[in-house]
DNA sequence: ATCTTGACTTGGACAAAGTCCAATGTAAGC
DNA sequence: GCTTACATTGGACTTTGTCCAAGTCAAGAT
């Protein structure tokens, strides 16, 4: 994660402890939280921290392409770090477990053109659902 | 549409204006509205009908399985009527617009099992993003 | 045709998630 | 260590959705 700082203050990001601590919390988590839970948890190191700070930051580290933005639900979006690697989600239907996955092949190239309706298609993200492990036998 | 009421009737559904002008609205439509969006157009014909009476309805839609639920941005959620033919969504990502697609080859074939991690999968929903024809033109 | 009743609707209060803004604080370059 | 442009704060506000007690009404029974 000192990583993901270093490349933050190469591209004039100012470096604050609250911008700080809300990157620790997400670093090199494999579950993805909610930017409520961030705040939690930045709360915990940094008792001061305002709910619209973790906000800004989390939509900069968004726009920075640090983090990707994932909703699944139509609950409070997830913040999930893993920016750098492509994947997509497996979720647990009952539980709302969330686990990054690796389909192969480009998900775009399944749709026509005919079926394209003069968008500017620039992304395809693909959600599995189902049960996890532990649900399957509960 | 007379289809759908009839079906719910005979599942023992009450039939009231109410319900029969929010059936109507969803009647055959491409893309997919909000809740607010439903109320307005519903109020468009009867237009005592409170929001609330909206909401339950669309929700009881659902669990009957008549309409689905899409949420694919952090924003309010869009019904679907098209909940008879699998299908996939093109979202404006300035706008918000959903319209129903056709991808080509099943998605759930790209996931290989190892990648499954022991979730017994049941579903999986690709969701296409870009600028629709009027976002990109403004 | 009218009655009865339980289900439906209403509207306003409430809640969760997120945005906005003016005042204050501070990181980083000089 | 100054300066200042940028970041933070906290509270008000917005959007989306839920809840509830009171009133209304569809549809079967008489």
């Amino acid at each position: 994660m000192s990583d993901l700082l270093e490349r933050l203050r190469e591209r004039g990001w100012r470096l604050t402890a609250q911008r700080r601590v809300v990157a620790e919390v997400l670093n090199g988590q494999h579950v993805h939280y909610t930017a409520d839970e961030v705040h939690a948890l930045a709360v915990e190191r940094l008792p001061e921290i305002a709910r619209a700070t973790v906000y800004n930051t989390l939509s900069e580290l968004v726009a920075l392409g640090e983090v990707l933005e994932v909703s699944t639900d139509g609950r409070a979006k997830r913040y999930d770090p893993n920016a750098h690697h492509s994947h997509q989600h497996l979720v647990c239907s009952r539980c709302g477990m969330i686990r990054d996955v690796h389909p192969e092949g480009d998900p775009l190239a399944a749709l026509p053109e005919s079926e394209r309706f003069g968008f500017t298609i620039s992304e395809a993200t693909v959600t599995y659902r189902g049960l996890c492990p532990h649900c399957t036998a509960a």
